[in-house]
DNA sequence: CTTACAACACTTGTATACAAGTTTGTGAGC
DNA sequence: GCTCACAAACTTGTATACAAGTGTTGTAAG
C-alpha cells in the first residue's frame, strides 16, 4: 500500500497523542520518506499540514521539529481548551444515555490502563476522553479542533509536567461524567474548567525545558557499568536565553567532557 | 519582492474575509503562480495549508475550489462559533477600558460602512468584530481559530444568506459591547449566543445552493438587448450587486451537475 | 590545552519534468 | 439533428535534480 500524505500526518499525530514522540523530536524529511516508502514531496506536504495545525515547526534548512511550546504558548493552549470545552458542555443541553454509557466505559478503560501501569495507553486514553466528549455533540469540526489542541497540551505536559497525575485526571473525568449523567450541565462545565486548570497548575512553567533532555533520557536509563559515572544531573534553574528561543537541537553541541574524577 | 507561501495564503484568506472571493471559486495553481510570480510549488503549499484550515478543497486533478459548505457543515460551523465565542466571553472576567473603547470604535466603523453603502468594507468589518473581540483575551491561538471560523461562516453566508442584515448584526455587536462595558459578562455571552443563532437562523439552509450561481451572476447583470431572453432562474431572485471587479481567479468555473429540465 | 577557521556532509527550499486523470472539442455514424 | 466515441488540451500528482544554507568536524596556530 502506498501511504498518502493523510496517512503520514495521522501516523505522526497519533504517535504524539500516544506520547511516543517527544516534543523537540526532529523529523527528517528523507528519513520519513524512506520509512513510508514515498518521496520527500509527500512527507513535506504532511509536515506542512501538521505545521498549520500547530504540531510541528520548521527551522530553515535545519529540519522539522515537534513543537516545544513556550510557557506563554502553554498558557494559551490551556486557556483555549478551557474556553472551548466549557463552552461545549454548556451547549450540550442533554446528554443521550448511550453517550453517558460510552463515556463511563471510557473512564473504566482509563482506570484499567492506570492499574495495569500501561503508560502508553494511559496517556492516550486520558487525552482521548476529551475527544470522545467532543464527539458527544456530533460536531466533526469542533472535534477536530479539540483533537489538535489535545495533541498540543499533551506535548506541553511532556515538557513541563514533573510528575504525571493520571489517577487524579481519571478521577476528574469520572466526576464530569457523573455530573453529565444527572443532567447537571452547569456543574459538569465547572468541573471541566477546574480539571483543565488543575492540569495546568500541575505544570512547572517556570522551569525552562532542558534542551538536553532528549540526550539525557537516551543516556541515563542504560545503567550498565561502563556508562559515565554521572550525567551532570538535571541542572538548577539556568538563566533563559534573552532573545528568542532556538529550536533545541537534538544533538549535543560538543562534549566538553570535563569529568572530574 | 518574492511572495512567500504565507503571503499567498494571507492574500486569499483576506480576500475571502472581505467577500471578494465567492464560495466555489476555482483557484488554479498555474494561474496563481503566474499572478504571484512564483512556481506552482509555492502555490501548492499555500493551497494545502488553506485546505487544512478548512478554507479550500482540492478535487483530484480538477482543481482547487473555495469550500462550499453543505447545510450540515454550516450548522457545525455556527455551533462551533457559538461554543467558542460564548466560552470566550465567559472566560473574560473583566474587560479593560481600552478594549471596550476599541470595540466601540470598531462598531462605529461598522455603522459608517453601512451608512456609506460600502458593501466590501461592511462585510469585512462585521466579521472582524469577532476577531477583535477574541483579541481582547490576548490569546493568539484562540484568535487564529476564530479567524478561520469566521472565514468559513462568511463563505456560508455568501452561499445561503438571501438578504444581508448588516444593520441588525451591527446593532447586536453594539449591544454586546454595551454589556461588556457594564461588566455584565453573563449577558454579553447570552447576547453573543443569540446573535450567532440569529445569523444562522437568517440563512436558508433548506435551499440547495445553486450550482450555477456563479455563472448566473456573471450573466444576469449584463442587461443589454442582445442577451438571451431570460436565464431560467429556478430560484427566487437573488439581488447581489454585480460589482464588476474581477476576482483573483477570473473564471468562475463550476462543475456543472446535471441540470433539471 | 584552547580557540579560530576552513572544508565537508547533510538538510531543507525551489523549480522543473513527466505521469496520470479530467474536461472540452470535434467529427463520424445513425 | 442528435448521440456517442475519440482525441487534444489542460490540470493536478509525484518524483527528481539542483541550489542554498546549517552544523559539525578536522586541523593548525597561539
Amino acid at each position: 500500500m502506498n501511504p498518502s500524505t493523510a496517512n503520514i500526518e495521522e501516523a505522526i499525530l497519533s504517535a504524539i497523542l500516544a506520547g511516543r514522540i517527544n516534543p523537540g523530536t526532529r523529523l527528517g524529511e528523507q528519513k520519513l520518506a524512506d520509512l513510508f516508502g514515498v518521496s520527500r514531496t509527500r512527507v513535506r506536504e504532511a509536515m506542512m499540514r501538521l505545521e498549520t495545525r500547530g504540531i510541528v515547526q520548521v527551522s530553515a534548512r535545519r529540519g522539522w521539529f515537534v513543537i516545544e511550546p513556550s510557557a506563554e504558548e502553554a498558557r494559551e493552549a490551556f486557556q483555549t481548551r478551557r474556553v472551548i470545552e466549557t463552552g461545549l458542555l454548556q451547549t450540550l443541553r442533554r446528554v443521550p444515555p448511550e453517550v453517558v454509557r460510552s463515556l463511563k466505559e471510557h473512564v473504566a478503560f482509563e482506570r484499567e490502563a492506570i492499574d495495569a501501569g500501561d503508560v502508553q495507553s494511559r496517556a492516550c486514553l486520558l487525552g482521548d476522553f476529551h475527544i470522545h466528549l467532543a464527539d458527544a455533540l456530533g460536531n466533526r469540526l469542533l472535534t477536530e479542533i479539540i483533537r489538535d489542541l489535545t495533541a498540543r497540551t499533551t506535548l506541553i505536559s511532556m515538557l513541563y509536567q514533573p510528575t504525571e497525575k493520571a489517577e487524579e485526571s481519571s478521577h476528574d473525568h469520572g466526576d464530569i461524567v457523573a455530573a453529565l449523567e444527572t443532567g447537571d450541565i452547569e456543574t459538569a462545565a465547572r468541573l471541566m474548567d477546574e480539571h483543565i486548570a488543575k492540569v495546568e497548575a500541575g505544570l512547572d512553567l517556570t522551569a525552562k525545558p532542558d534542551p538536553l533532555a532528549g540526550l539525557r533520557e537516551l543516556l541515563t536509563p542504560s545503567t550498565f557499568a561502563g556508562a559515565p559515572p554521572s550525567i551532570p544531573s538535571p541542572n538548577p534553574p539556568l538563566g533563559r536565553a534573552p532573545s528568542g528561543r532556538r529550536p533545541a537541537a537534538p544533538r549535543a553541541h560538543r562534549h566538553s567532557s570535563r569529568k572530574e574524577d
